[in-house]
RNA sequence: GCGCGGAUAGCUCAGUUGGUAGAGCACCUGGUUUACACCCAGGUUGUCGGGGGUUCGAGCCCCUCUCCGCGCACCA
């Protein structure tokens, strides 16, 4: 049965259905547009979102980072800034294209060759449409205000003539070429893989020690340590440091490798280390990159033994032929030992690089690839060093200009079918010569058809079957997804350079850095302005989330029980500026807590306001009006402050400040002190003026909080604006420019805070007081004040501190007389009685009243020694000796009151 | 091996020019007072990782060590 005054808002806030209505009618209203033709008076603010894998589902790193983005957002249309939060997704080439294949193998047991390339990549785009793009409706649930009408794709029609338009463009430049050369290969996805996206991985693994006869000497042998038995058949060469004696004499002479059984040259190789194993290296060129350099030098045969998807390839070993590596190795070591040639095995951790997507170590690989030499390295280096981009947390900056002064050609061909393809074709008769020569550049021009548009008569052309690396789409995304190529559209010229950057520290090199060079080389200018890297989230032992692990919990089931405010809210309050952030569900309870306490704020507003004649209602802001009280003004006071430190907060990026300073200000300032301090204003005999002043101040308050809070619960926020009437009709919080005129009235007494300080800390003690005798619950206690003498302002307040500590009364009563033990405590007021039949006892107030006493001695010694020390006084800063000054004097005077409290128990 | 973070109450974390160690949660006690038990009031809790130094004074600055995490290099 609802409360008839309570009807309209329920007792406790769901959050579902509210969210979603919210959405909707921010959808139905275009609420997100950016508007690429707002007046110079609306300064742009614009983002670009970290477009998620098309294949993605919403994690908890997701909502940190897209809720970061939503709160920017919001709070610069709060500000008046014309605002456009650009979305959209990656095709994400190796994860779609392995999505699909898992797919096919599942339901129709086919492999992508099957079909043909056409045919795949149909089926790619029919998955795309049908399930890629979860994640955009997640991200809708969580309340991100972007503007869906400019949603994105990277292998949108207009995406790709970009890709090709900068492949041309840099392979016409002489910066993309096409070689032979050592990539990382990656044996479960067949494809080259990038060196950002090689994870070194420490693995247990073994050293073996393994002999290779010297030619022409009878029973004389090289020792050899090794990690890799099974690539032996590929050696071409023993190689040993020029300098070490122990081997000076075999460098020119020949190894025997056992099998298949061939004599190769002994060289010498600075590269070698002499401490390392026995000091002798066996050079398999094909299949190191160390050993590849080294081959080069010595002018050694190359020999792969081993096919692209990891298994052996090796004829002449027929028992190894066809194994796989790892099994190849184990037989590879029992072959030695059979032979003789093995000396021992010991343990040995070494890192080994794994491919980021197959999860595999990868084999590193000679083979034909695109590669980049990166455009405007220097004009990338140089914004962030001189601070023209700001990156946050600031040491992320030399982590980046580390990398990119130690740049490397990027691998940018991709052995793959979902992606971009290189646009480049080969005349038909040549296709073959080209397609393996050594190297290729825009030298070969004339025989290549390198461009943005297919070959006029493609039956003379065939076209290169690499595609690009996914990151070769991503790193235009700032202005390709604003603009089509050669042109300068409305929407770049007033969002581009994008103002902040959010996204997570473990993709600086894969994607920042290069939009970075990206963004210099085709629009000459930085692509943002901030980038703020989030936090990692980690599960609450400390690891990092994962699938396989199962400690990630679904964003999607935490909406459901808190709502997307309270896990914005409760992930944002514990996501600190740049360290890993251990996830802990009780923090987005609180989320949740938090919004059903805002929630109970404005019924109680509600309720206590209904059928007030002369309460504001709605409309503008209207300035509390009639005599405020020293409550009203410390409140309002409080009010102001909450926006400074807002401001400083987000100035700085500090999201859990704000946080921190939100629910603060609401739970512990309004709620638990304003509210209770000014209840008598609402019972029937109050005064009607002060009533409707009080509800003016509570109207204040409400109205900026929601404003504040927006950006962190966007949803509760704009339906409590509703609820209450703050805005005029249709007009949504979240497009209400926030105020900021100071709600304190300039000519607002300087004492008034002082006042209400001295109220609520006299409430703590007597609360306390109380407590310690047992009596919290009684509210029939009266309180007897002999003297106001320090504070004769407080007579009027009386009430208020009574309505505070649940009392029945508090009096002033100069002739009182306390009987000897009756409960008393020091206030900043006064010393308080609290004259109670029963409780009269003056051993036990003695022993409490000392124990009070001990703590103000402890501190009255600590100020005392202070000033004591001449070092101080005359070197600290005078602020600090001034308040240490003020302190002793303080603790001084409580001494003394204690000590004539307990003597007149004697 | 080089570099960068972190180590503060049982837990998660604040602590911004060095000047009396904080919040929330958890726990304990009491409480349905005209919003809220997703609540209210009160209480307990710390050799601020170890050691050394600078200073009148160090959680904060310097050195060093230990542990955890990350990046780079090496990785036969």
């Amino acid at each position: 049965m609802p409360d008839p005054a309570t009807e309209d808002i329920s007792k406790a806030y769901e959050p579902t259905a509210v969210e979603e209505k919210w959405y909707a009618r921010w959808l139905d209203a275009n609420a997100f547009h950016g508007n690429e033709n707002a007046p110079d008076s609306q300064p742009p603010y614009s983002i670009v979102i970290p477009p998620p894998n098309v294949t993605g589902v919403l994690h908890l790193g997701h909502v940190l980072n897209n809720t970061i983005q939503d709160i920017l957002a919001r709070r610069a249309r709060q500000k008046g800034q014309a605002v456009l939060w650009l979305p959209g997704t990656d095709h994400a080439g190796i994860a779609t294209q392995a999505v699909v294949e898992r797919e096919l193998k599942k339901h129709e047991k086919l492999t992508r060759h099957d079909l043909g390339r056409e045919k795949f990549l149909e089926r790619v785009w029919e998955w795309k449409d049908e399930k890629g793009g979860t994640i955009i409706k997640q991200l809708k649930r969580l309340g991100c205000s972007c503007d869906w009408s400019r949603e994105r794709f990277t292998m949108d029609p207009e995406y790709i003539k970009w890709v090709q338009h900068v492949f041309v463009d840099l392979f016409e430049k002489g910066l993309i070429y096409r070689g032979k050369r050592m990539v990382n290969w990656c044996p479960k996805t067949l494809t080259a893989i990038s060196d950002e996206e090689v994870i070194p991985t420490p693995q247990k693994s073994k050293l073996y020690y393994m002999r290779y006869a010297v030619a022409g000497e009878a029973n004389r042998f090289v020792e050899i340590a090794t990690t890799r038995p099974e690539t032996l058949m590929g050696d071409t060469g023993v190689a040993v440091n020029p300098n070490d004696k122990r081997y000076g004499d075999l460098v020119g002479k020949k190894a025997v490798r056992p099998f298949p059984e061939a004599e190769i040259p002994i060289v010498a190789d600075d590269h070698i280390d002499p401490e390392f194993g026995t000091g002798v290296l066996k050079v398999t060129p094909a299949h190191d990159k160390a050993d590849y350099d080294i081959g080069l030098r010595a002018n050694l045969e190359v020999i792969d033994v081993l096919h692209p998807d990891g298994r052996i390839n090796c004829p002449d070993c027929p028992d190894l032929d066809g194994l796989d590596r790892f099994e190849a190795r184990d037989k590879a070591v029992e072959k030695l030992e059979s032979m003789g040639l093995l000396d021992k095995i010991e343990d040995y951790e070494n890192n080994v690089g794994f491919s980021e997507r197959g999860h595999v170590p990868i084999e590193p690989r000679l083979s034909m690839q695109w590669f980049l030499k990166y455009p405007s390295v220097k004009e990338a280096t140089n914004a962030v060093a001189n601070n023209d981009i700001v990156m946050r947390p600031d040491r992320w900056r030399k982590t980046y200009l580390h990398w990119m002064e130690n740049i490397q050609d990027w691998c940018i061909s991709r052995q793959l079918w979902w992606g971009h393809r290189v646009p480049v074709w080969y005349q038909k008769d040549k296709a073959e010569d080209l397609k393996n020569a050594e190297s290729l550049d825009s030298s070969h021009a004339a025989d290549l058809h390198v461009s943005t548009d297919p070959p006029a008569d493609p039956e003379n052309w065939v076209q290169d079957d690499d595609v690009l690396d996914t990151w070769f789409s991503s790193w235009l995304w700032p202005f390709a997804t604003m603009t089509n190529v050669g042109e300068r559209s409305d929407t770049l010229k007033k969002f581009y350079p994008t103002t902040d950057l959010v996204t997570g520290p473990d993709i600086i090199f894969f994607w920042v850095a290069r939009m970075i060079m990206a963004g210099f080389e085709y629009e000459k200018e930085l692509p943002f302005k901030n980038v703020f890297f989030t936090a990692l989230i980690r599960d609450i032992q400390g690891r990092k989330m994962s699938k396989s692990l199962g400690n990630s919990p679904d964003p999607l089931d935490l909406i459901a029980k808190y709502g997307a405010d309270g896990l914005r809210f409760g992930l944002m309050r514990i996501a600190p500026l740049g360290t890993d952030v251990r996830f802990d569900e009780k923090q987005i309870e609180e989320g949740r807590n938090f919004a059903n306490k805002l929630w109970n704020a404005a019924r109680y507003r509600q309720m206590v306001g209904r059928d007030v004649p002369g309460a504001p209602q709605s409309g503008d802001d209207p300035s509390p009006a009639g005599d405020l009280s020293i409550y009203d003004l410390d409140i309002l006071a409080k009010l102001d402050d909450l926006a400074d430190n807002l401001e400083t907060a987000y100035t700085n990026y500090r999201f859990n400040d704000v946080g921190q300073h939100l629910y603060e200000f609401f739970w512990s300032n309004y709620c638990d002190w304003y509210l209770e301090a000014v209840k008598n204003d609402f019972k029937p005999e109050a005064d009607p003026n002060r009533k409707a002043t009080t509800l003016a101040v509570m109207d204040t308050v409400l109205r900026r909080f929601l404003q504040h809070l927006h950006p962190y619960m966007p949803h509760i926020t704009e339906e409590l604006w509703e609820k209450m009437s703050y805005g005029a009709s249709d007009d949504f919080l979240m497009l209400t420019s926030a105020e900021t005129t100071p709600a304190t009235p300039t000519d607002a007494p300087a004492n008034a805070r002082e006042h209400v300080d001295a109220v609520y800390q006299s409430a703590r003690v007597l609360r306390n007081l109380k407590a310690e005798y047992n009596v919290a619950a009684n509210k029939n206690i009266r309180f007897i004040i002999p003297a106001l003498d320090s504070a004769p302002w407080a007579e009027t307040e009386l009430p208020t501190l009574a309505l505070l500590t649940g009392a029945k009364e508090i009096a002033t009563d100069s002739s009182f007389e306390a009987d000897k033990g009756t409960p008393s405590a020091l206030t900043p007021i006064g010393q308080v009685f609290m004259p109670l039949e029963g409780l009269i006892d003056v051993e036990a107030e003695k022993k409490r009243l000392n124990n009070e006493l001990a703590k103000v001695e402890k501190e009255f010694s600590k100020a005392q020694a202070k000033l004591e020390n001449p070092n101080f006084v005359e070197r600290a800063k005078p602020e600090a000796v001034d308040k240490a000054r003020a302190d002793l004097a303080s603790w001084t005077e409580k001494r003394d009151q204690l000590n004539a409290m307990i003597a007149s128990l004697h």
